[in-house]
DNA sequence: CGAGCCATTGAGTTGATTCAAATCCCGTGG
DNA sequence: CCACGGGATTTGAATCAACTCAATGGCTCG
């Protein structure tokens, strides 16, 4: 999205931008913190995720590099409610909020992509609820896959790799389900030979089928 | 929202506004309509659902008259993926797609506050799918009470009467389950003390208590 | 090369669903 | 105004999907 502003806005937050690196694991914003500004993937990827009082973790949605993320609590003028962790060493840069807002609002068509932006996520997780609402954790599951190749496929001979090193335990809170759950359902579509694995290495390998079971 | 709009603004929208009336029942946009403009509550109430491929409706929320609905589809330049439909006898305000976008860019202050409104809804939906995705059955129809009671309590003497009349069908698909679960929990609460009700008529009791079980 | 986390498998339990049947309630037409 | 019909609500019973608990084996990383 920032390839879209003019070369002095580039530079503007060229000047100003901060880029960390984050381990696997480090924590790039927490659930509760007051956003100063907002954070743009470069290389990598993050899960944003929401834990429950019982400490169980509800993975919302995985970024990548060139995602934008923690936008929705700054200008929404909230607190963070996910809290946002790296998942593999990435590379992120840091806009501060003023320079963020002052050129979302000196720029029309910016400000444009960005209520666009906010209102297609509204409706992926309007689609996520009613997915999670109202089918069963089998189906959920081959949505999901369907979804990780849809982001992380790389195209390959017959079968497609998903190129993202998720553990069962976080495949299981996206899906939202248990961990045991998860992987007696991988080993159910690996023997019905809709996907194949070895450890966290994913290939869907009948993904015809595993739409079938998806909207099933 | 409107009421922040300019005099000239307000005439414009008075001119070209087209306000009807919908039956109980009666729907206002389908999913995968084209949106052509945004509805305006003045009265009543409607349910923005979905629908799944077996047929069952998963309610996203409830809008009450001030509320604008259909706005997310149209801003974020997608078809409706939701169904609005009247739950009462309502009137409805119809403001045309250019009378809307026009005063949403020429008025900076109002363009602000709508992108503000998407934001806190994606973050609604997002603690939603975290409740739908972690919590029991017991715990969630706790959580729709009070929001319920939140949204659409009266004041009355020690308890507080839920002004809206659900079916239990539309209650269970509010919270995610089915309607014979509802009713069986609803009168588990009402045996304990929490809630009491006559028909569609339901009143918290004990709201401390209730809150109780929705943190759990 | 050991420690500890991750993945796997088994077994038992249970929360929630589905199906079925009875009763209630509300709006409508006679 | 009242009887009637049909949808809504309620209750019961059986089933099952998914969870929890527990134990084992495997992999990874310091």
């Amino acid at each position: 999205m920032l390839n879209d502003l003019h070369i002095q806005e580039q530079e503007v937050i060229d000047e100003h931008k901060e880029c960390v690196r984050y381990r696997k694991g480090d924590v790039i914003f927490h659930e509760g913190g007051i956003p100063k500004g907002i954070y743009c993937i470069r290389k990598g990827g993050v899960k944003i995720s929401k834990m429950t009082s019982q400490g169980k973790e509800q993975i919302l949605f995985l970024s990548q590099p060139g995602d934008f993320i923690g936008y929705r609590a700054l200008i929404g003028e909230e607190v963070y409610n996910a809290t946002a962790t790296s998942i593999e060493d990435s590379s992120i840069c840091y806009i501060p909020k003023s320079d963020f807002l002052e050129i979302m609002h000196r720029n029309p068509a910016f400000f444009n992509k960005m209520i666009k932006k906010v209102c297609n996520q509204l409706g992926i997780m309007e689609q996520n609820l009613t997915i999670i609402a109202q089918k069963s954790v089998k189906e959920r599951l081959a949505t999901t896959l369907l979804m990780l190749k849809e982001s992380y496929g790389m195209d390959g001979d017959e079968s497609t790799l998903i190129d993202i090193r998720l553990s069962r335990e976080e495949i299981a809170n996206v899906v939202g389900t248990a961990t045991e759950t998860v992987i007696r359902l991988l080993s159910t579509f690996k023997n019905e030979g809709l996907i194949d694995f070895d450890g966290k290495r994913i290939k869907v390998i009948n993904e015809e089928q595993l739409k079938k079971l998806a909207v099933a």
